[in-house]
DNA sequence: GTTAGCACTCCTACCGTGGGACTGCTAAAT
DNA sequence: ATTTAGCAGTCCCACGGTAGGAGTGCTAAC
């Protein structure tokens, strides 16, 4: 722990640092903090946070320039920010406005959010576990295919296709499909289904029961089905990272799916940030700010990356602050 | 029209300048050509080229750089590439072993194609147009709002929430549904459905007929949804271009759904390059290679990008095979 | 513990220069 | 008329050296 004056003249230091960009010196810190000392102390103090490992030289004749670990200082014992009364209007009415499809209305968001923080921003669409099933509709495309098509309560829609072995008669699907609708209503995905006392399925032929239970496999599939990322304000890469290398790297991240799900940190909840190594993706000056949205269970993340120098204050507020207009967007 | 020679020089100088990158001597033609003439004929002949508007110099002791002119020569008289055996088996292995849902099919082909030419890759989804209805199906998901759920032949799904006025009784919805299925069975999206014919809906009360009647308009609107654009390999673009505020600019394009879909020049048909100054995109820097897959009506676009110094000959070739090989892959 | 002063470090932006890569032109050859 | 060799002229750019400046650490006094 720093005492007040070490304490206050890091903070100074990250936030001359985010917004300039430059080493910062110790007059710099004297004039933005308005210290009762001079810069020679300033200087000392520097040298013992250096020796701390808060904050390092670029080179022997440079200001200093926050550590990774003085970073996590700095978001840690930072208070938060508050948002702009036009800021905070604009997240109102857009949502207020929003009444689009799903996918439609998160790939929205991440624009919306990369354009408030001007930072790149992530959505991680909502699973369906936890989602009450509401009908289920199967339909036979082709002599051997069916399309299942799974509708919850929250009007969400799942689609799957099956591939039979052998193509059934139409009334063998219709026996398997009634049979299922009864067992289904009212199904928690997520639940353990197929271990689940089975309903009487005494009536079915074989071929119907087969159908029904590679229908139940489909649906306790559908829980665990991918989720969708949204990603918007790409553009804003190249006014944070000036080198061409570190934003392929960074791009190559995005790329790839699974590796942008890490970076959402998917298992965390509320808001979290994420300095350089901390994060699995294995870059050094990045930084992650996400939060949950929605409900535990039918909620996802969103979210938005950086430097390491980022606006900290300003943007945890804004991921929260639209992280919770779209949690009650979803939720009314 | 050029004559044999001026064809050849073009030809050659545009083909080491898409190696190099670097402005191409009047040598390094006639070692790459085996022209029976002198360097200082080829300089005349250059002469003349930069004279008709083929190309042009950096600066006055530079060699010669094509222009929009010179790229748009390039490609209309170029002979098609042929692909090596290895390219050609891995598009075959990866559309045999593919067996996904439509979304991750298509991301998944922008990541091959991307791939395998290293440059970015864009992927525009089908349309519902000229889709056959197979089944509809309505959910009623709160008192006052209806999801409608459409299933075409192909087993594309289609999703769209209603939301009336006044909450309907269960029975209203149930009727107009059951009269919505015998006059939808087999339609085909995008042909002109409210003018045509009505069924008979003698025995639809007046609220199921106005169900009946929204649900038409959905389902009228879903041949023109919007189409999904899938995008891989977007890290190549720091191999492409050098330069920060370029990548900003190409970014900000892809930031915007519209803009990319004007990218791949959705309207038109077969295999397509456009140059620069041709692309709605207003970048002077970019080239399009973008060709047709599946049927006319059931099929999409795809398409790569990357600044005009392009390999148009391998590009265009892997392009139209991967085209062809998704579409097949769709259409079995 | 704090401060003023100063020597020292080291980055960076600037400038000037020479080598080198090409061209265009000219005049002779085919 | 076309082609060619030779050469003067142009202009880029990489290189190196330098001066200025910003900032630190140290020392000695308060």
């Amino acid at each position: 722990m720093l005492d007040d004056r070490k304490s206050a003249i890091l903070r100074e230091l990250v936030e001359e640092y985010i917004t300039t960009g430059e080493p910062v010196s110790s007059r710099a810190i004297l004039e933005r903090a308005q210290l009762e000392c001079s810069a020679a102390t300033v200087r000392n103090e520097l040298a013992v946070l250096e020796n701390d490992g808060y904050i390092m030289k670029p080179h022997t004749s440079a200001g200093r320039v926050p550590t990774d670990r003085g970073y996590r200082y700095f978001v840690d014992h930072l208070s938060p920010g508050s948002l702009r009364r036009r800021t905070r209007d604009r997240i109102e009415t857009f949502f207020a406005s929003m009444h689009a499809e799903l996918g439609r209305m998160l790939k929205d968001t991440s624009d919306l959010l990369a354009e408030i923080t001007h930072y790149p921003a992530l959505v991680l669409g909502p699973g369906l576990q936890g989602q009450v099933v509401r009908d289920v509709h199967v339909v036979q495309i082709e002599p051997s295919v069916v399309l299942i098509v799974l509708a919850t309560e929250a009007g969400r829609v799942h689609q799957s296709v099956l591939q039979l072995a052998d193509p059934p008669a139409p009334i063998e699907v219709t026996e398997a499909t009634e049979a299922l609708v009864t067992r289904l209503d009212g199904f928690v995905l997520g639940d353990d289904l197929l271990s689940e006392p089975g309903h009487e399925t005494g009536g079915l032929s074989a071929v119907a029961l087969d159908i029904y239970d590679r229908i139940l496999e489909v649906v306790d599939a559908a829980a665990v089905v991918r989720r969708e990322v949204y990603l918007g304000g790409t553009s804003f890469m190249t006014d944070l990272w000036e080198d061409l290398s570190k934003l392929h790297r960074i791009l190559a991240v995005l790329d790839r799916e699974a590796t942008v799900r890490e970076l959402l940190d998917a298992e965390a909840v509320g808001t979290s940030v994420r300095l350089g190594p901390e994060i699995p993706a294995g870059e050094d000056d990045l930084a992650v700010i996400s939060s949950s949205y929605g409900a535990d269970d039918a909620g996802g993340r969103m979210g938005v990356f950086g430097p390491m120098r980022m606006d900290y204050r300003r943007t945890i507020k804004v991921v929260e602050e639209v992280s919770e207009a779209l949690g009650d967007s979803l939720g009314g």
